[in-house]
DNA sequence: GCTTATACACTTGTATCCAAGTGTGCAACA
DNA sequence: TGTTGCACACTTGGATACAAGTGTATAAGC
């Protein structure tokens, strides 16, 4: 599950596998590799300059991800995204970040330690976000926006989440690159960002949780437009 | 995700890999094979009658699953479970049981042919339990249970949904089953599960995932008990 | 006896080889 | 012209071969 971004601090176990993954996995999320083009373990294995065999073992991670089709005998197709896809992905995100942020904003004591690291890391967060938005980088929001979830999971105390949620938000991320295309604007998440985190400080669980099931919410407005403006890149 | 138990018509794919992960995966969480034992690609391949390589894929998918580590050059250990694991999987699962019951509660309709056929199978899943635990075959009920819950999820319209919460699982039956040799019950389950479907019948959300929530909560009664009595099990 | 060097048996990671299934295009034929 | 049969190029599934890392037991040296 999960990409695992191995985040370790030494003798990181570097798989070609590992490599090959992540680098297809962004492909296929940022639309470089479009819904239904077909690949091919040969083709991507040259490219690499390494063999089959672990360019089979990352398809096969792909294809356990939902993100790629392997044909037999045929080669694989890089997966359409669907709107049920997306709806359902959206619900199981709302149901996990809603508790993550409840709980984080349950356990928040200004004068612990660990929320006091967890304030440090969630402001530098921030302000990387307000950075790259006012330098209209948009591409470069994405990681963070990432990194502000995964931060309050962790602080929460729930890394399976986050996992799951890795998992999931990978089907959302693509209808976000579609969005980026037709209109970027990112700042509004920010001010989102800002008020849940205000929730959590306010030791308000409800409210957290109230404010980050809007944040989400957000992101759907657009979304039928999408499917019908880009419908060829759905089932 | 998850092991899919293939449920397709006709032209079922069936790979050796998943074959075998599918049997392995049940020795883990059926305790057969022990937390901390090591098991290794050459061996299992002899057992099967085949070569590494599905055997490798099958390893590669339980270490996602958390349930494998696999140690460079030195072979694969069956993972320990730990408290943290098992609080985290059941706080995910609960999160998205809750939503699960809450929209199918939402969405009956007595009226509706796809209510009708909820009907049905879920009566015919809760006989196939109550028969069961009358016959005191306590290892047939965890199936049947999964079988019900599945049967909710599908439902309720969500299947991305049932696959998460089917990979979650694994670690709490694993603990379940440790249960079940300490002291099995399982009689007081099928009472929630009618009390949850009514809730459902009488189009109540809020009902239903209250009483989903104390059936799984139910759960955790012995817990503590069985992290003192079988610490040789955890890490 | 105790420490240290080292050979070796055993593991997984990767490459290569063989088997079997799929679709295409061309040729034979009505 | 339209249809059928079939060879072939290309794909993945699985088996085998090779490379490289790890832990242990043994032997050498003090």
């Amino acid at each position: 599950m999960g990409r695992g971004k191995a985040e370790t601090l030494v003798a990181e176990r570097r798989t070609l596998d590992g490599v090959i993954y992540n680098d297809l996995h962004d492909r296929i999320v940022t639309l470089e590799y479009l819904p239904g083009r077909m690949i091919f373990e040969n083709e991507i294995a040259a490219e690499f300059g390494v063999s089959r065999t672990p360019v089979r073992q990352a398809f096969f991670r792909l294809a356990m991800a939902d993100l790629l089709e392997v044909l037999p005998q045929r080669g694989a197709r890089v997966s359409f995204l669907s709107r049920e896809k997306v709806r359902e992905s959206q619900e199981v995100r709302e149901a996990l970040e809603a508790i993550s942020v409840a709980k984080a904003a349950q356990k928040w004591d200004a004068s612990s330690p660990e929320s006091q690291d967890f304030d440090a890391e969630i402001d530098r967060i921030i302000a990387e976000q307000t950075q790259v938005v006012d330098a209209g980088n948009y591409h470069a929001f994405t990681p963070l926006d990432e990194d502000y979830h995964r931060a309050i999971m962790r602080f929460a105390g729930n890394m399976t989440l986050h996992d799951v949620v890795s998992d999931i938000r990978a089907h959302l991320n693509r209808i976000r690159y579609i969005e980026l295309q037709e209109s970027p604007q990112d700042a509004g998440a920010i001010v989102y960002h800002k008020q849940i985190l205000d929730a959590v400080r306010a030791n308000d669980p409800d409210l957290a949780r109230q404010r980050m099931i809007a944040h989400l919410k957000e992101l759907e407005v657009f979304r039928e437009e999408i499917f019908s403006k880009r419908d060829d890149l759905f089932v």
